[in-house]
DNA sequence: GCAACTTGTGACGTATTTGTGACACGGAGG
DNA sequence: CCTCCGTGTCACAAATACGTCACAAGTTGC
């Protein structure tokens, strides 16, 4: 349920009612944290404060937050230690945020469990794109089923008639974006955008080639018209 | 250890019907009581709570609980007078909190029936962890079946056609965190963190030579494709 | 102290994946 | 009917990920 929300949110916001994610910040500066919840919230976030570790993990557990934005410098518990410990139990996508930027604090923290890192003073744009990234990343494992298509996100496996199709990583997570919301049209660059992330393939036709190689792969299987082209604009599966 | 103990609860819990072994704590620090009970019930117990030694006793009697955790500085009664009682009748086992870490205290509550004794500060890993031995001590637990395979958690033994693997300790903890929830995709990232934990192995393909090396013992007990590569992500177990 | 075993490392071969450019195709508009 | 632009298709080169091996360091038990 988390999962199709927000993989489904990006696009959506506008068309449909749904579930906002739900985001904890521990932060212990005040004025960070007020600025922080409004942008947030203005990006359509439910957001939930807190400003120590030991009540930040205790919301961890009775709030389930969808994802978790972490100061380093809190005065009670290590940013790292916290991230330790929300790991034992969960997956939960957090994004640490610090005032240092160097190389070591950044590996000690994505070593600890950390997903993302930012440093200090940034924009809440970048800060909001990087949560939705990670939420794309984490919450895409739902199971969905399209007419005789089935995708399986925990799995990462495709089936067309009870058959498995297989597919390469990117071919995978192609097929996983456009059936996110079945129906609704993708563009190449919004495609690019949340399958290549930043690796950036500013060049050529990749995105072409491969729904190619997909339709390819599905027409073995015996499914046939399921990607539909948009000419002009980009791809969608039929819903 | 105690991430893979949950984690094979919670995985488990998904497709059989299983009690949660039920813990009770007496605590009279409501703090304290409080993150406990969250974290119990998050390792996939059932709490009872109490806050006097009194009461304690009677839970014992009516609750019938299949642990206890005892604090040792409660107000009415001495947590080694109640160890002693829960004794005449029961083999309960009991874990004592305690505030001070002397080895006399230690000894004494021992003497009075503790099976293991905690200092604070403590994680409530470690205590979870102990419980959990403790549990495993009395109580047979999580078997896991796959096809022909089975897991079981409590002999720490794996099983092909009733055929016995010898794996080594590292290999058991990946075969059983893998088989925790077959069929979900474990990202290399998370199984170093669940199966090396703080060890920290921060270079090379050792996730990779261990699966292989499981793979040849699996093979030679004539287990085959039991374990999924996902290129660019994980492993997986069929499920 | 020796032997057997466990564990992590680095190197290397191989199969798959992935991006690119060239070109064919086809519909929309003139 | 012809042209043009956006797509489909193909083959190829480069990059990458994974499986495998041999080895060295560390443990355990006898």
């Amino acid at each position: 349920m988390t999962a199709r929300a927000n993989a489904v949110r990006a696009g959506a916001k506008e068309e449909m009612v749904m579930k906002k994610p739900c985001i904890l910040l521990v932060e212990d500066d005040h004025d960070i944290s007020r600025l922080l919840t409004l942008e947030l919230s203005d990006a359509d976030f439910s957001v939930i404060h807190r400003d120590n570790g030991i009540s930040g993990l205790l919301a961890v557990r009775e709030q389930e937050p969808e994802l978790i934005v972490l100061d380093l410098g809190l005065p009670d518990l290590d940013g790292a230690e916290i991230a330790r410990r929300v790991r034992k139990t969960s997956e939960t996508p957090i994004i640490i945020l610090t005032a240092a930027d160097d190389v070591e604090t950044k590996v000690a923290m994505l070593n600890a469990g950390a997903d993302d890192y930012l440093a200090k003073p940034f924009h809440a744009e970048e800060l909001i794109a990087r949560i939705n990234v990670q939420l794309r990343r984490r919450y895409s494992s739902a199971v969905q089923r399209i007419g005789d298509m089935l995708v399986d996100g925990a799995r990462r496996q495709v089936f067309w008639d009870d058959q498995e199709l297989r597919l390469s990583p990117r071919e995978f997570e192609l097929v996983n974006l456009l059936c996110a919301q079945p129906g609704r049209v993708y563009s190449r660059e919004e495609i690019e955008r949340n399958v290549w992330g930043d690796d950036l393939p500013p060049s050529s036709n990749v995105v072409d080639v491969h729904i190619a190689n997909i339709r390819s792969k599905l027409r073995d299987a015996g499914g046939f018209g399921i990607i539909r082209t948009v000419r002009g604009i980009g791809y969608a599966v039929k819903g």
